[in-house]
DNA sequence: ACCTGAACACCGTTCAAGT
DNA sequence: ACCTGAACACCGTTCAAGT
């Protein structure tokens, strides 16, 4: 995520960089064991810097784990908007599973951040306007390929916002519950996650219900 | 939960009981903040015992907080046995119903246990053999639903397990994502929460794809 | 068997002082 | 403007000692 495109790597942070080292490490650290493993101390070690330079940038702990979560949001973001283009416009279907897909690999891949992105428990979310901006761009995406769908006919009518809340929390569901291990034994391993995310994606589209031919 | 059924409170906790207390004033702290504003030393405090006292009953603070859990894994599973009781046996579709409710009134009235519940960031729920035990109570009825709906003809056919999964997958994303606020505008206030789980329902039901008649 | 009190290590945070 | 180092309060955990 770091630019240093010149090729070498800074001698020191001591020269306004530190705010992003700080964000760097902590993530880090956050990924290995989230809000628990992370303390600032040890971040401010891996920064170079002492225990309380820190504070210069952010106000406590919480605020910055709220940066991180605010830069894992962009990223979960421009990950499903990757996973949309790979699919032409006019198939929709196929735009809800590639985001689906998406979405739930990020949650796989990056357990630890998942959870302190969508847990509540470490940062009041109140108090951080960008953080709450941030968590909210992945679903006006949900919502334009909903919207767009049912212009096509491909999707029932009513409204867009509720439907890609119904989409959104299938999604949400399925991706929290395989990282906590509550889907064993039905989504072990690649294929297993592969599979729970197909037959989501199927019910969701076609319903459980049994249609009378 | 506890029961002195004889009327009069214990005068003191040193007599056997103070496992329980400790669950129970521990329970009151996670319930108003999650294991961040549970400390040990304040939970012995309540419970009248010296800071050291809880360690002769949980190994350290994870422990409590598994025990916690536990028992509000039970009480979700009691409240979803309690739920499905209200709707006659044949039913099916309107049993799923009440247990979205019941799971998203849950959450919604106990935000703070649930996340602890659900969030993977405090206890390491391989340690807890109990703990991953109870937390399995709830699936088995969805389960068990949804077979029944098979055999009436009313689901489509298909493994149940995994069309449990899905189920459990959009009440679990439609509740935890209401409770961290993330489904604003479309879930706002009692209303606006049984009209998302209505929608949950419906759209699991009938699907998103339009059906050309 | 169960609980107490002193003690230790560690962390978040503050603040006066340095460059 | 930005960083340092000492200092404080607080917490989880341990352990020798008490009843």
């Amino acid at each position: 995520m770091r630019r240093h495109e010149d090729g070498q790597r800074p001698k020191s942070y001591h020269h306004g960089d530190l705010r992003n080292a700080l964000i760097q490490a902590g993530l880090e650290l956050l990924s290995e064991g989230g809000a628990a493993t992370l303390d600032l101390r040890k971040v401010a070690r891996r920064a170079g810097v002492s225990h309380s330079a820190p504070y210069r940038h952010f106000t406590d702990k919480q605020a910055l784990i709220a940066a991180i979560n605010e830069e894992e949001y962009y990223r979960l973001s421009e990950r499903i908007q990757a996973a949309r283009r790979e699919v032409p416009d006019d198939g929709v279907i196929a735009q809800l599973h590639a985001i689906a897909h998406a979405y739930v690999h990020f949650a796989v891949e990056n357990p630890w951040l998942m959870r302190e992105m969508f847990s509540g428990l470490t940062v009041r979310r109140e108090a951080f306007a960008d953080l709450h901006a941030a968590s909210k761009l992945a679903f006006k995406q949900y919502e334009e390929v909903i919207r767009r769908g049912q212009e096509q006919g491909i999707i029932v009518e009513g409204f867009s916002g509720a439907l890609a809340g119904v989409f959104w929390s299938l999604l949400h569901g399925v991706a929290m519950l395989i990282i906590e291990d509550q889907m064993h034994p039905y989504a072990d391993g690649p294929e297993g996650v592969d599979l729970m995310v197909r037959t989501s994606m199927q019910t969701l589209y076609n319903g459980i219900g049994r249609k009378i031919l």
